[in-house]
DNA sequence: ATTCCTGCAAAATCTTTGCAGCTAG
DNA sequence: CTAGCTGCAAAGATTTTGCAGGAAT
């Protein structure tokens, strides 16, 4: 996990290098998404913000992600249940190993996703940009319980 | 690309032994997913077969995807922007690589897939069930006409 | 001072649900 | 017959937008 502290100011710096306001909600979020633990929802980032901003709007919300995911700082996740889960802390694509009972989110370190990028790219002819990577299953702390 | 005739009686066959009544609009939306030309969306699906049936609902058409879902004979695939595309060709998860420009989905052959698979499985100790690998970038097509 | 941002509420999407009538088995 | 299906319309859920006041630079 990189740190929370330096993932803030990088994105603080490039937000205002692209010209945009730094306001205590806006800081906020960001602080938020830095950390990202436990990849929050839109919810989860409006129920955090609100214990400092009590009128903090869920529009404000989307409109900073919408900014922040403009930037290229923040990654999301959506999910077949319609939900969507934010990444601030590793914007960059990475792969996910997702419990469906439990709905904790790994983040796995693995050897073989750019041999898998290159065999797609020869099979395909495309010039790969991008990839979504997910694993769903059941955790072994899930499966100690059964 | 499997044969669609062949699909499409394997999907009836299994609605019926699940106990589905065989309507004419549900087999017109199972004769679409089984071809699933173009990764089809709820809406395509509806255009296409109102052809047919004017008066078809779209909740109709979201009932048979969830239905057909349930039984495992269609794979959806959301997008980033929101949208659902339709696989009932090939129902179970594999691969996609979309082009960003002009949208077409190709289905590659990996042999890393399951490498990379397995190594998931080891490095986190979860019970693998399911997977999402998708990869975006330009295919030659679009590459050319730049 | 100006431009951008925020909060509120309304609007826009997309998907699901309730209900009455109809249809497959 | 009768359980399940369809069409319609209304309701839900989530995300976006318009606007007026307010804040950052």
């Amino acid at each position: 996990m990189a740190d929370p502290k330096e993932r803030f100011e990088v994105i603080v710096r490039k937000l205002r290098d692209n010209g945009h306001k730094i306001t205590p909600q806006r800081l906020a979020i960001v602080g938020i998404l830095a950390r990202s633990e436990g990849h929050p929802s839109v919810e989860d980032i409006h129920d955090e913000v609100k214990k400092d901003f009590p009128t903090m709007s869920l529009a404000t919300v989307y409109r900073n992600i919408i900014l922040i995911k403009s930037i290229g700082e923040v990654l999301e996740l959506g999910f077949p249940d319609g939900s969507n889960r934010y990444d601030g802390n590793k914007p960059s694509p990475h792969p996910h190993v997702i419990c469906v009972k439990c709905k904790k989110i790994v983040d796995p370190d693995l050897d073989s996703l750019d041999e898998l990028k290159n065999e797609v790219a020869q099979a395909t002819n495309f010039k790969i940009l991008n990839h979504r990577v997910d694993f769903f299953g059941i955790c072994s702390a899930c499966l100690a319980k059964e």
